[in-house]
DNA sequence: CTTATAAATGTTATATTATTACATAGTGTT
DNA sequence: AACACTATGTAATAATATAACATTTATAAG
C-alpha cells in the first residue's frame, strides 16, 4: 500500500509532530512559549524552532492562529484543511476556545462580496461571548 | 448649549486627541511603536503612554485594532462606535486595509447563533485577498 | 546510487509588541 | 474641600516574533 500522496503532503516532520501533538491534546489554545517551555524535553530549545512548526503547521491547516489571543489551537473541523475559513468562539471570562463549523456561516462567508463585488480568498472571523459555565 | 453628556462621553484627552489624530489621518493602519515615534515631538515618550490611549480609543470605538497586523485605523463607519462589530478586508500583497460596512453582514453575524443556540455580543472578522490594485 | 533541490533543523542574536508597578496630576461631583 | 475617577509620567521588564547564517535531512530526477 504505502503512503498516498495526499497523506505525504501532509505528513509531519519530527518537530512539527511534537509541537502538533502538544497542541491537539490540549484543552486550550497555547501560546508559543508556553509550547517551547512544554519542548524542552524534546530537544526543542529555541523560539524559531517552535515558530517554523507553527508556521507550517498554519499553513496546512493543521492548526490555527486565534489572532486576538496569539495562541494556537488543533483544528478540529475537517473541512478547513487549508486554513482559508476559520471561525471561533471565545468566551471573555474563562478564555475557552471553539472552533464553529457552522456550514450555513461558512457558505455566507466565503460568498460574501463587498460592495466592490470582490470576493476573498480567506477569512478569519472571532466571536467573543460567555460560554455556556461562565453565564 | 454646551457639551451634551454623549458629547463629554466621548471626548478625549490630550494624549487620545494626539494619537487619534494620527491614526485618523493616516491612509493605512499603524503601529504602535510607528505612532510612538510619531507622536514623541508631541511629548509623548514611552510605549505605555501609547498603549494606554489606543486602549481606550478602542474602547470607545473610535479606533479598531486589526488583529492579523497588530495595527490600528480609525474608525469609519458610524454604526460600529462601540467597537463591538467589525469587519475589514486586507490585501495581502500591499496591506491596504479597509473596514467593510454591510447592513447585511453585520445583521447576519450580530444574529448568528451556533449549535447550542448560543449568540455573542462581540465580532471581529477579516478578509483576505487582493485589492482593486493588486490584482 | 548520485546529484540536485527543496524542506527542515540548529543556534545566536535581536527586533517588535505589550504590560507591571508605582508615583503624580487633572477632572467632575457632591 | 473632600472624594472618586480618569489620565499622565517614568522606568523597568515581560512576552511575542523574526533575521541571519550554518548545517542536515528528505525527496525526486537522472
Amino acid at each position: 500500500m504505502g503512503i498516498s500522496k495526499i497523506d505525504k503532503m501532509h505528513s509531519l516532520s519530527k518537530n512539527q509532530q511534537i509541537i502538533f501533538d502538544l497542541i491537539d491534546k490540549s484543552s486550550e489554545p497555547l501560546k508559543a512559549y508556553t509550547i517551547l517551555f512544554n519542548v524542552q524535553k524534546k530537544g526543542i530549545k529555541a523560539p524559531l524552532q517552535v515558530y517554523r512548526a507553527l508556521d507550517k503547521l498554519v499553513e496546512i491547516g493543521k492548526i490555527h492562529k486565534i489572532e486576538s489571543r496569539n495562541a494556537f489551537i488543533a483544528c478540529h473541523n475537517s473541512s478547513c484543511q487549508v486554513a482559508k475559513a476559520t471561525a471561533f468562539s471565545i468566551c471573555e471570562i474563562c478564555e475557552k476556545v471553539t472552533e464553529i463549523s457552522s456550514a450555513g456561516l461558512s457558505k455566507y462567508l466565503a460568498n460574501f462580496k463587498d460592495k466592490d463585488g470582490m470576493k476573498y480568498s480567506k477569512y478569519n472571523l472571532e466571536f467573543f461571548g460567555l460560554c455556556k459555565k461562565c453565564r
